[in-house]
RNA sequence: GGGUUGCUAGCUCAGUCGGUAGAGCAUCUGACUUUUAAUCAGGUGGUCACAGGUUCGAUUCCUGUGCAACCCA
């Protein structure tokens, strides 16, 4: 007996109330009706005729369809107000009985908050000056079975906003607004990429070599060839392949997977824009990243200076750039850069600091984790960090002055690192060294390292011209813009644990 | 993984130094033809997250479990 044969019944006397309702409804007829066409919406109506005053709009008489879920409801006797709520914002009906006739009011008088009316009326304004919908009838479109949360109060309980996300979107206009601002964060950098002559693709979300990150993936199996695939954890092989292809510009905007834990910060899936730019460095990729973000912030919030997590930012000041070491230096003081630059002297910093270290760690990824512990929350205002060492970014291109070290950067707000960018590695054998290194760290126990994908050693035998590539957290820029502290505040189906 | 806190009516929250609970909104009944969280009068509604323990008696104290939030690693 599985558990979906007994679903759990939370039924109470509202539900029940409405369930008997919605049962005469079905006794006298079509009870979902879809004959109901709107012509109008409440923000055009109020942006139509909010400014005219009352006895024009009276001489104007306009007509409209409105439609939408009843938020209010003033029953006065034989004339009622009700606020519906469509998607673009509210606006008042007034419902009066000798206007819809004595059988429609009788019934109206039944309906219930959270119901979902269309309405054909004149817009007018009240003695009290508000724009309202004086309905000439009105129709039950959607009887809704559940009562919404209080009207004032709302829905401050934040499992159930994240689990009934449908219930904090009805009632929550911050959540609204949220995901407004996500869908526009997302086709400002269309826009941005699409007018640079950059290329949107789709690439493969199962592979059957994961790579592109150092990341624990999730396993599944294909049925019919009977082998494991894994969700991607990142698009990265399979655009540098098109670039290879000769698609000198693509992006990808579309969701990772990523086997680890869930925090304000991770979520199992997110999105990620990767872009690859041929014949442009590390370099040219900051300068890109920063007219994108600056454009993106302008065209998301109208501004360019806005408050988030207790900061305010200006997007249209140069951002900084310093290198990870300066950045260790400057967030800590008492470092020097010699100590930093020594294995023996770099561990024993991070033993003061108590940064916690594995033996098999050279002083490239002792320097990062150094980095993450004392830096990387510190970096507020948009900076990018540069030279990372070649030890912690097995795909990017080496520095042709200091081979320590890799053309390649990251940038961070707010604490928090929203992208990561190189001069890719185009250097087919040396490619091939540090796969085969990282499957050496596989051998060793480090499930995080990658798997040696032969037919992109074979990509890069072809060519890859000289490319820069980028990773851009959707989901953490859109925190940042919206002022979100968790992930889950941005994803509109976070990943729960079951009821 | 560790710690802290929370889980009480549909929603937002009180409360019970251990004697099976209360407010506002919602809902129900009635009044009301320009209201604004409409108002006025009167009602209904609870396995106090779940499971054990202590106790004459547990929603309250203790232990565990689940889910969530926050902090730490």
């Amino acid at each position: 007996m599985s558990n979906q044969e007994t679903p759990v019944v939370d039924v109470n006397e509202q539900i029940t109330l409405r369930k008997q309702k919605l049962a005469d409804k079905r006794k006298q007829g079509v009870a979902f009706p879809n004959d109901f066409r709107r012509d109008t919406v409440a923000a055009d109506v109020i942006a139509e005729f909010g400014e005219i005053e009352k006895p024009e709009l009276e001489e104007i008489g306009k007509k409209v369809k409105v439609a939408g879920r009843i938020m209010l409801f003033r029953n006065m006797g034989k004339a009622s107000f009700i606020t519906i709520q469509d998607m673009s914002g509210r606006i008042q009906s007034y419902v009066r009985k000798d206007q819809v006739g004595d059988e429609v009011y009788d019934d109206f008088k039944t309906w219930d908050i959270g119901d979902i009316v269309g309405i054909e009326g004149t817009v007018f304004k009240t003695n009290k000056g508000e724009l309202s919908v004086k309905a000439s009838s009105i129709q039950l479109l959607t009887k809704s079975l559940r009562p919404l949360p209080d009207k004032w109060g709302g829905l401050a309980d934040q499992e159930t906003r994240y689990r009934q996300r449908y219930v904090d979107l009805i009632v929550n206009e911050d959540s609204r607004a949220t995901f407004v601002a996500r869908s526009k964060v997302v086709k400002a950098i269309r826009d941005f990429l699409e007018a640079r002559d950059f290329l949107e693709v789709e690439t493969p979300m199962m592979h059957v070599i994961p790579g592109g990150a150092t990341a624990r993936p999730f396993e599944t199996h294909h049925n019919a060839l009977d082998m494991p695939l894994f969700l991607r954890v990142a698009p990265e092989l399979y655009l540098k392949r098109l670039v290879v292809g000769g698609l000198e510009k693509v992006y990808e905007i579309n969701r990772n997977f990523r086997n680890e834990g869930l925090s304000t910060r991770h979520n199992p899936e997110f999105t990620m824009l990767e872009f690859y730019w041929g014949y442009a460095d590390y370099q040219d990729l900051m300068n890109l990243t920063e007219d994108m973000l600056r454009y993106t912030v302008e065209n998301v919030l109208g501004k360019t200076v806005f408050e988030s997590g207790g900061a305010t930012y200006d997007f249209g000041k140069p951002f900084e750039r310093m290198t990870v070491l300066e950045a260790i230096i400057k967030h800590q003081p008492e470092i020097s850069l010699d100590e930093l630059n020594d294995l023996d002297s770099a561990r024993a910093v991070a033993k003061k600091f108590h940064v916690k270290l594995e033996d098999s760690w050279g002083l490239g990824k002792v320097q990062i984790e150094i980095f993450e512990e004392l830096a990387e929350d510190k970096l507020i205002q948009p900076t990018f960090i540069t030279a990372y060492p070649a030890e912690v970014s097995p795909l990017a291109r080496r520095n042709d002055d200091n081979p320590f070290i890799t053309d390649r950067f990251e940038f961070f707000a707010g604490g928090r690192e929203l992208a990561n960018g190189f001069s890719e590695l185009n250097d087919a054998e040396d490619q091939a060294e540090r796969f085969k290194a990282q499957v050496e760290a596989k051998d060793a126990g480090d499930d995080e390292a990658m798997h040696y994908d032969a037919d992109y050693i074979r990509a890069l035998e072809y060519g890859l011209p000289p490319t820069a590539g980028e990773g851009i957290g959707i989901d953490r820029l859109v925190m940042l813009l919206t002022d979100s502290p968790s992930i889950r505040d941005v994803l509109l189906f976070p990943h729960m644990r079951p009821e």
